[in-house]
DNA sequence: TATGAATGAGGGTTCATTCAT
DNA sequence: AATGAATGAACCCTCATTCAT
């Protein structure tokens, strides 16, 4: 027997085929039902390999969890790296951020959902990101409320409530973005950008905000 | 905590004990890790009358997230039910579900976490309730823009995605406000609205929203 | 609440009732799977009372073997109590057989298959009715042989397994008879005549069938 | 018995320990109070195991069921399969079914008494069996009363009831046998053949036992 | 006579994990 | 690099049985 897989292949790429394999198991039965002997089987490996290479079930949870932490970061971050007034920021950034859910939804349901119901020691993995993501915009807004003209100085603890709102109010989108066929990373984004930026009160004045040319 | 268990209720207060006892074990191990022994054990009975009242886990979790449902839906309908304006009564709305959360934060769990992440079959329950929340944001949204002095037109699907926003801002900003102990529900709703009425552009500008008088 | 049910009527009637519940839901759906809950339930009383009265699963068993032999065993003796010929006191015994089994299915099966299935203890109770019929049998042949113009000498241990022998095809007749709607007693019983006597009529007339040499 | 468990072993060899294990306590304690626990703890292996192997109680009652029925089927065949006369071929199935019921006592409680009293699944396993020496039976008596001098024709459904009545008292005869230390299968057989054979002869002569007139 | 409330005990099943090769 | 064979531990669930009224 032992026909079908293909054996021997050098030991990263094993690896990445595992993580593909849980993330996406976990992602649709959630953590606790997804089972060490179909993430093997959906692998394509046997499960003391799965021991041998990521150690325990938890660990590959883990595994998998900064994965995606670490791709969801590196993608938001390399778009916000410019030097760009605040609101090109925040565009590029949330831009990046809608891209990476749509592309990744599995991936996007491990951190977001699953990283954060099964103890705390996931997470704190996941929350990293969060903080992250929240921190740049907690920065973003201080900023701009400096350089605004009327200079309006707004308590720390409320530029971060404003930041979690802001990344709240995106997480929901990237849930309800992925239900809706059609719908693409852009519109999100944009919807998101007239929510956040410009404000309801600004939309009821038809002061729409406008996406940026040339992003 | 206080041994010795009361014996013989009647059945609906026996209930009572054991959803509470689900609810609090469940958010915090997870549905998946919380095991019937320990809520029953928690809610003073033995398990065979957890299963002759309760039926199953399941039915014991759909149960639990029914109950919080109905709570949370009850307490926003009951502040949403008046003819005030679409700011006050979405104020109103935002204050009652920032109120349930910080005292339940256990059931919050329960409905916001825990419930979306072990199958449709619970996540159909939970979604009832974030249904009926967008909706009526979706309907003060379109309402107010119809009002609105420059009458804009917005499709039906950008209101929709706003009303997602604005949900998701909230639901974030509960998680957040109960890490936070000297933290209110009237902090947190200032927040939101803040951020969602007036937008942060306005913001930006000074002309910050401010909270109606004798609400 | 509590409506529907009769209450307070006497003892040996509730007794009855519950008997015949539990013959048939042991029919059914065999004694292990069967469940006192079912048994009071569709007794139509509460299980304490079943309790109360039959004291325990294992004494309600037998309390139902032990009626069902009893039944049994009174019909085919009073058949048989009749000072007449061999064949005619075999022909009513095992007329009276089949229009028992066939008028008590659900006790035939109690008796036939669940007593013997369940233990020693309750196999010992229905053993006593086989026990009595193979012994009639096993009078009636050794009679009928003593009788016989060729007056043949059968030793005990081959008479006793012709008996054995004829109630096994009675048992098996009365259960093939039970599946087939159509099918009467009194056809049963002639199969079984046919098949029986006229056997037995050859063996006492000394044509012994013979071991086919080199077999 | 024999301590020490032997590890390490082929599937195949495993699984018959392990029907071997559930035969024998199915056969004595019957089916539903044979516990895995004990099935896996006399097949020298843990419970687990077994599950892998035989995947849930029930299946692992239908495989007994089946490899037992199985195996009479296979020895009764090979005995009949000749082209022998009609007395001399049932002879030769007789002989080889008693043989089988002695030799494997618990494999025939297992077939004849537990798989018909656990419900019609296990039920309809055994009845193949069943069924199969019925119609081997039916067919031979029918042959036999075509090529009989006096070339009765009996019905159909009288035939089968006559072989029916045969496999019953061939099976009550099993069971009688193997509680008396010192019968043998030949014997077993003798005595069904006296009984079946001399009767059907008669039949087959035309001389039909009547049913005594004013019974 | 009769029952709603409650439980000790045990069984089937599954799972993460390891051993021996 | 890779796997077939095997298990300890725990969990969900059910059932016969009893208590208090």
């Amino acid at each position: 027997m032992g026909g079908g897989r293909t054996r021997r292949m050098p030991r990263a790429e094993r690896e990445r085929q595992m993580l593909d394999a849980a993330v996406q198991i976990i992602a649709r039965h959630g953590y606790a039902a997804a089972s060490m002997d179909e993430i093997a089987e959906l692998a394509g490996v046997s499960k003391p390999l799965v021991y041998l290479y990521l150690n325990s079930k938890d660990d590959l949870f883990t595994a998998c969890i900064r994965r995606e932490a670490a791709a969801l970061t590196r993608a938001v971050r390399a778009a916000v790296r410019s030097a760009l007034p605040a609101d090109r920021r925040l565009w590029a950034g949330v831009l990046a951020f809608f891209t990476y859910t749509a592309e990744h939804p599995d991936g996007w349901t491990v951190l977001h959902l699953q990283a954060r119901t099964h103890g705390p020691r996931f997470a704190a993995e996941a929350d990293a990101v969060r903080a992250e993501m929240t921190a740049f915009v907690t920065r973003l807004i201080a900023t701009a409320a400096r350089e605004s003209p009327h200079s309006r100085d707004l308590p720390a603890r409320e530029t971060e409530g404003l930041a979690v709102a802001l990344i709240g109010a995106a997480e929901s989108l990237a849930d309800w973005t992925n239900t809706i066929p059609a719908a693409t990373a852009v519109q999100a984004a944009t919807t998101l950008m007239n929510f956040a930026w410009s404000g309801l009160g600004d939309l009821m004045s038809g002061e729409q905000w406008t996406e940026p040319v040339g992003a």
